[in-house]
DNA sequence: CCAAAAGTGTTAGACCTACACCCATGA
DNA sequence: TCATGGGTGTAGGTCTAACACTTTTGG
């Protein structure tokens, strides 16, 4: 079974050439096949989907997610459309919020409760499945035509993404195991939208004890090498829950 | 139309007795009448709300809150409750999140969206309807037995409430139009739930800009009367959206 | 004049901002 | 040896936390 008026909508994001990234699809409806069960009638997502008449527009790009099942949860059905669409499992995902419009789906009423993921698109396995085909990623501020509120929903997210940034660390969910302090900066400075001070964001990094010095350094660059760290988890996680005690901003 | 499978739920927080309160009620049929126009299906609410098992039960209470309407915004329906149930319009009223365990509701699926208010219990007029009957102020710390996963859900809010206390600022709402400092640090401890220190905290209101003089002052009290103030307005307003330089905490 | 709450200032330490130069590397 | 980005320290101002006594009022 499908509720026809409840849906649910993932705002991807993503740290790729110095820019943040938000990842869309042109749905299709044998996409959205390996979300479901056999014990939802997969029959029914599909006349919900094919009824969307911005399907048939080339021009118009969408968040991924679908019409939630009966018999599933809806924070562990977001976590499965995420799998399902970039193969990985244990990501940053949190609620956004439920945009509830009577008029945000023209053709019919569809309540749906936006989430926002942050992965490293460099992990995410694109080759996976039949979806990816239909994926891609656009720059935060080069967004093309989205259908519906989906333009309304990807702000509220980042809107919630910038103030989350500021109190908690997040980064480890976007960059590679091993990156530079050059390359945390630019990920700040990319989801905060401006330049931060090197010398005093690199004090406030080293002060949340955060980081461990993996004794590498980067290779075959034509300048000086820098310093290769990873994120200590313990730390990383209870500064997730406890929240830092001073603001990146 | 009613969504059957889609719910509102308000967490109504309040000020008393120098005290955090909830507002709660134990629903009846006829109750919820109010919430609902002509062209909603009243009689399947009806018969969604009898057939809740709790509702037999004395013991148990529940937050404001009732089925969708199909035709109805999601946040201004969350305001209609909220007038029809204290008389109040134009409250200070926010998303909590969306609640949507499968099993939250034992005995059909409900996915709920979690609002929650802020309100002067003294200027809301518990004598207007009906529904007045059945409502009642709970302190924080002695809530009564709640159906489904209302106390999970009243948590969370609080959670929220307490975030948003750090960085914005909310008095507006749960006093009196005039205040004394005593009162608007009280309502400060009683929301994060620790002692502040009087002579900082001043320091701290006074710095916002946000409070005019009255020039008048308590009458009748056996102790020193203390000056009241008022909020001002429109820098109100701009620290809402904006933020506080600092934090309350 | 007593009880009760209102109201007020200072200091030491932490953190914040702004700012400019030398270092290591590969080409 | 040059171009490129990596890496570092300090000083002045601001915010924070801790702390105790005097004032005003009504009873």
């Amino acid at each position: 079974m499908i509720l026809k008026n409840l849906s649910i909508d993932c705002v991807i994001f993503g740290f790729k050439d110095n820019k943040l990234k938000v990842l869309l699809w042109q749905d299709e409806t044998e996409a959205i096949k390996s979300f479901f069960t056999d014990r939802d009638n997969y029959e029914d997502v599909k006349i919900l989907f094919e009824a969307n008449p911005f399907r048939a527009n080339e021009g118009y790009w969408a968040l991924i997610g679908t019409h939630m099942p009966d018999e599933e949860d809806l924070d562990e059905f977001a976590k499965h459309i995420l799998y399902q669409t970039t193969g990985l499992k244990d990501l940053y995902l949190k609620q956004v919020k439920t945009f509830g419009a009577t008029n945000r789906v023209p053709f019919m009423r569809v309540v749906t409760t936006a989430y926002y993921a942050i992965i490293n698109p460099e992990y995410h396995d694109m080759q996976q499945s039949e979806i990816t085909k239909i994926l891609r990623w656009f720059d935060i501020d080069k967004l093309p035509k989205l259908i519906f509120d989906h333009e309304e929903i990807i702000n509220a997210a980042l809107k919630k993404l910038r103030e989350e940034v500021k109190y908690h660390p997040v980064g480890f969910h976007m960059l590679p195991e091993k990156f530079t302090l050059t390359e945390l900066q630019s990920l700040y400075e990319v989801i905060l939208g401006k330049k931060l001070d090197t010398r005093n964001f690199r004090k406030k990094i080293q002060k949340m004890d955060l980081l461990t010095d993996t004794e590498e350094k980067q290779t075959n660059v034509a300048h000086r090498a820098a310093k290769l760290y990873s994120f200590d988890i313990a730390t990383y996680q209870k500064l997730r829950e406890e929240g830092l005690k001073f603001s990146i901003q």
